[in-house]
DNA sequence: GTCTATAAGATGATAGAC
DNA sequence: GTCTATCATCTTATAGAC
């Protein structure tokens, strides 16, 4: 017979998320989760005895999920350019669900702050997401359909870089638009010169 | 005879800013800011009677000195080139010299939280800059330094997106030079093609 | 302008009953 | 697992003396 599995975890972490998302690690609370979720503030210390507790299984379960499409990615898309464009569309649909960040953006921007367990996911976000960028670029490089007149890893940190700004800039300035003409703008710029 | 002018409020907003810079509006307190500066919580209340009030000045403050520093490019330097270069070492001073990020780029991370008059300074912030860039882009494609196959705005609003997101990820990171290397690239890509 | 004193509410967290 | 009750501490903010 399988295991009776708890709803609730996911639950909690599902309404953490977005809530880290929208309004950062130092702006919700567990009281804010509780009323969301409709539960107690002592029974989600039940579940996650901290908030470094929380703030490490968000990140760690978003750094797990985010490779998971990476690799998704990396399976279904043949051509670098495509696989570039799904990348931008993984960022571009966080913001479009719910005007959120990307987590590990908004945990960037506050990483003085954190424990550093959370810290250290998030640091392995980015270099995860590097990793997998360069790979990609490489390759696109080798079959000439980008640029290769500068380093790829160079060109993986741009890219990363870029997406992550312009979500902080189209939620500020409410324009997800901004975000669409960044990630144009920087896939577009890649491509070989014919 | 001159006016009798307190330091006090300039030394408060000095310090504030460095605060948030560092852990952002929501990780910082008038307490933390009243013990670096050696003055109690309630003096600063009588400078800034609300935290919306100095997260106001700060942001105000920070606008106006970096449209200063802005004219400041324009006027001392010709080429495009040249120009950018200098913006993006704004970004990079910041960085260096104390960790600290762009506030505005800290301040947009957590705009769903901020009081609107202070979201209404980073909204402005984001469009003084992009407007400056197209301005210097324009002016690069028409003397055919810059490449004219992207629309100036874009990549105005591709280059401020990529140095937020670079200054979030090279501290997060704990590697300054990956901010260079993002710099690097994005310019480097703008350039007209030989 | 800065201080002491104080307030009301939020916050992360624990003890112990059910 | 969830609850009530309780906590120490922090946070923003005000009143009034100096």
């Amino acid at each position: 017979m399988g295991k009776k599995i708890g709803i609730t975890p996911d639950i909690i972490l599902d309404v953490a998320q977005g809530l880290l998302q929208t309004r950062g690690y130092n702006g919700f609370s567990y009281r804010d989760i509780a009323d969301a979720v409709g539960i107690r503030t002592a029974s989600l210390h039940y579940h996650f005895p901290s908030k470094a507790d929380l703030g490490v299984a968000l990140a760690a379960r978003y750094r797990v999920r985010f490779n998971e499409a990476l690799e998704d990615i990396t399976a279904q898309a043949d051509d670098a350019r495509r696989r570039l464009e799904r990348y931008a569309d993984l960022f571009r649909k966080t913001l479009g669900a719910d005007n959120r960040l990307c987590l590990c953006g908004m945990l960037g921007a506050e990483i003085a702050t954190l424990p550093d367990p959370v810290m250290a996911e998030v640091n392995g976000f980015f270099r995860d997401n590097e990793a997998w960028l360069t790979d990609i670029i490489v390759a696109g490089q080798n079959d000439g359909t980008l640029r290769s007149d500068t380093r790829a890893v160079d060109q993986a940190r741009l890219v990363l870089a870029a997406l992550e700004g312009a979500m902080i800039v189209a939620r500020a300035t409410g324009d997800a638009g901004r975000f669409d003409a960044v990630a144009g703008a920087v896939l577009g710029q890649m491509e070989a010169r014919i």
